[in-house]
RNA sequence: CGGGGCGUGGCGCAGCCAGGUAGCGCGCAUCGUUCGGGACGAUGAAGUCGGAGGUUCAAAUCCUCUCGCCCCGACCA
């Protein structure tokens, strides 16, 4: 491809929106044009990064089985009723009407039209254990998107089913899926580590998510140094510190003006934050005020509490209002004497005795108050966060805490699907089985974005041979004043293509400055340069973008290394 | 949704507080010179100042409303 005709514009200045390395490049670089907030074009060059991401990722899930296929984007309502997730989904999802007035959908995710193709197509045992795939956009109305195509709206996602007979049959599909992702992050120079994580609106049993170690990450994993322990923090259960035993003692209440806060009241009362308890305050999406206790020294998880709770539509933090008409005192809360919530005690909480809580009177604490004698829960159970240096729950040695962007992810989805859809086989013995699924995702424009990140320098994009849109970039210098230098250039870019070389060409009437800086901006994995210097000294000038080695060699040679 | 910031030629920005004929750098076009690290000169094209309403003799500038984008938080298969 010669640079003069690609449909492109390389930025001499970042462009102001972007934050991440990722996002500024790929815009600067011409790959990526923003349209809305979380809606992006592909360029060119952009594009065929998408691609060539697509077919390793197509070439791993052929090579466990899977049959690609495409699937539709808009999707009717009813389909979405009949799973339930109509209802459970918020505003994420976007929903309208067709010219009929029928209630439709875009899709966000597609296990209900594969649900519906299984009770439509399979009927015998024999029909299965499958896997089926496909590329396909989702459309995901996000509250806000952010870090250039790390989060978006809209974007392309590989995502498969697997199709099985029984929860065997599931195991090994995630291992096989498992054991792609695994080769396929590596195919893409991603080290992405496994973490356990939840199962978040897919439900079923069994998560894992595949993440890239990035500071501007938008999850917190927990991972062990010392063994192979991975977690999502929405998840991880750390082993939790032995609660002091000593003697019950009376409440007692004191007055602790201005301390609305852990730390000051802490502070006020000369003890440790692990001596208090954290009372915070939740409304789930149906309306139920949720009330978690947790020790003064850790903090809430809410994916643990939305779990505990089994709360419809999430949990949002509550108001003023809604704490007070509860019966407690924002800052001085506590569910002593409170009433019409849920009240979730974290364990380490309910085991630790003697704890300063709220008076739930402005002002004033409790002291030694003790969850059961004082207050009766109606949970018991651990909705903690993890923290940096909790003993691994593995080997007990500390772990440490750190930022990843999810890159894919895994579930064990089970039969929750097929049932409310009514998908099933007949068995060998006659008998009538529900099918069993899996679903397995990647996102490909946040891949590309990953692969930015972790390949790139203070010059531009630095890409992977396996993902790069060309195999090198040929510059031209001072074509235009030594007629030797383009003619050379033209011969090789003929030579290369016909070869099957995949060579972006920079033939642009451009000084060496700016056709250097461009070609380091691009990122190709060669430069390869031809200039009256080069020609002088018998060839091409051939640079490693990455290691930034370089030196004139023999056009055969060149040939030889952009064909390996 | 809460908090903060920003919308002025393609990109990056100044001008706004103290209203008075829309600017700068880069890019773009033409010509000439230059040619291994974002060259130089000359000439030129290009802007409903996000939108609507209002105040005023006069609005990029003041007021009201509104749309959009970014960041933090909430949220997030």
């Amino acid at each position: 491809m010669r640079l003069s005709k690609l449909f492109f514009t390389s930025l001499r200045d970042n462009p102001a929106e972007a934050e991440m390395a990722s996002h500024r490049l790929l815009v600067r670089a011409g790959y990526v044009r923003q349209l809305g907030a979380g809606i992006y074009s592909l360029l060119p060059l952009g594009f065929r990064v998408s691609q060539r991401i697509e077919q390793v990722v197509r070439e791993e899930i052929d090579a466990i089985g899977g049959q690609e296929m495409e699937m539709p984007v808009v999707h009717p309502a009813d389909l979405w009723r009949e799973s339930g997730r109509y209802a459970k989904i918020g505003p994420e999802m976007v929903r309208f009407k067709d010219r009929g007035g029928r209630d439709m959908v875009l899709a966000m995710t597609h296990e209900e039209v594969v649900a519906d193709l299984l009770r439509q197509i399979v009927k015998s045992y024999r029909q299965l254990p499958a896997i089926v795939y496909h590329f396909q956009t989702k459309f995901r109305d996000e509250p806000r998107s952010r870090g250039g195509l790390i989060r978006v709206r809209e974007f392309v996602m590989k995502d498969s089913y697997s199709l099985d007979l029984d929860g065997a049959g599931l195991d090994h599909a995630y291992e096989l899926h498992y054991a792609a992702y695994e080769r396929i992050f590596k195919r893409l120079g991603l080290d992405a580590v496994s973490v356990g994580a939840d199962v978040g609106i897919m439900g079923g049993t069994l998560a894992h998510e595949f993440m890239v170690l990035n500071d501007a990450g938008e999850d917190t994993l927990v991972l062990c140094d010392a063994c192979d322990y991975a977690a999502n923090q929405q998840i991880a259960a750390v082993r939790k510190p032995e609660p002091p035993t000593e003697e019950l003692r009376p409440t007692e209440e004191v007055a602790t003006p201005e301390a609305p806060t852990i730390a000051a009241l802490a502070e006020f009362l000369g003890i440790g934050a692990d001596r208090t308890a954290k009372a915070t305050f939740f409304v789930t999406g149906d309306g139920r005020m949720v009330t978690a206790i947790v020790r003064g020294d850790f903090e809430v998880n809410e994916t643990k509490l939305t779990n505990a709770v089994k709360a419809i539509g999430g949990l949002r933090p509550a108001q003023a209002e809604e704490i007070a008409a509860a019966g407690m005192v924002p800052g001085y809360a506590s569910p002593i004497g409170a009433k019409g919530t849920t009240v979730v005690v974290d364990d380490l909480a309910a085991s630790s005795p003697n704890l300063v809580a709220g008076a739930n009177r402005h002002g004033y604490h409790l002291l030694n108050v003790n969850v059961g004698r004082d207050f009766t829960p109606d949970l018991v159970v651990d909705i903690a966060n993890a923290r940096a240096g909790d003993p691994c729950p593995n080997c007990g040695e500390p772990v440490v805490l750190r930022q990843g962007i999810e890159v894919g992810n895994i579930f064990k989805l089970g039969t929750d699907f097929t049932e409310k859809l009514g998908a099933t086989y007949l068995a060998e013995d006659g008998t009538r089985h529900l099918i069993v699924m899996g679903s397995y995702g990647i996102g490909l424009g946040r891949a590309m974005a990953c692969v930015v990140e972790a390949h790139h320098d203070d010059k531009g994009i630095v890409w992977p041979a396996s993902v790069a849109p060309y195999a090198a970039q040929l510059v031209a210098l001072s074509a235009s004043r030594d007629p030797a230098v383009g003619e050379a250039a033209e011969a090789l870019y003929q030579r290369l293509t016909d070869a099957g070389v995949d060579l972006l060409y920079d033939d642009r009437d451009e000084s060496p400055g700016v056709k250097l800086t461009d070609a380091e901006l691009l990122g190709m994995p060669w430069i390869v340069t031809i200039s009256p210097r080069s020609l002088a000294a018998g060839g091409a000038e051939v640079t490693d973008r990455a290691s930034g080695e370089r030196g004139v060699r023999p056009i055969d040679e060149i040939e030889a290394l952009l064909k390996g």
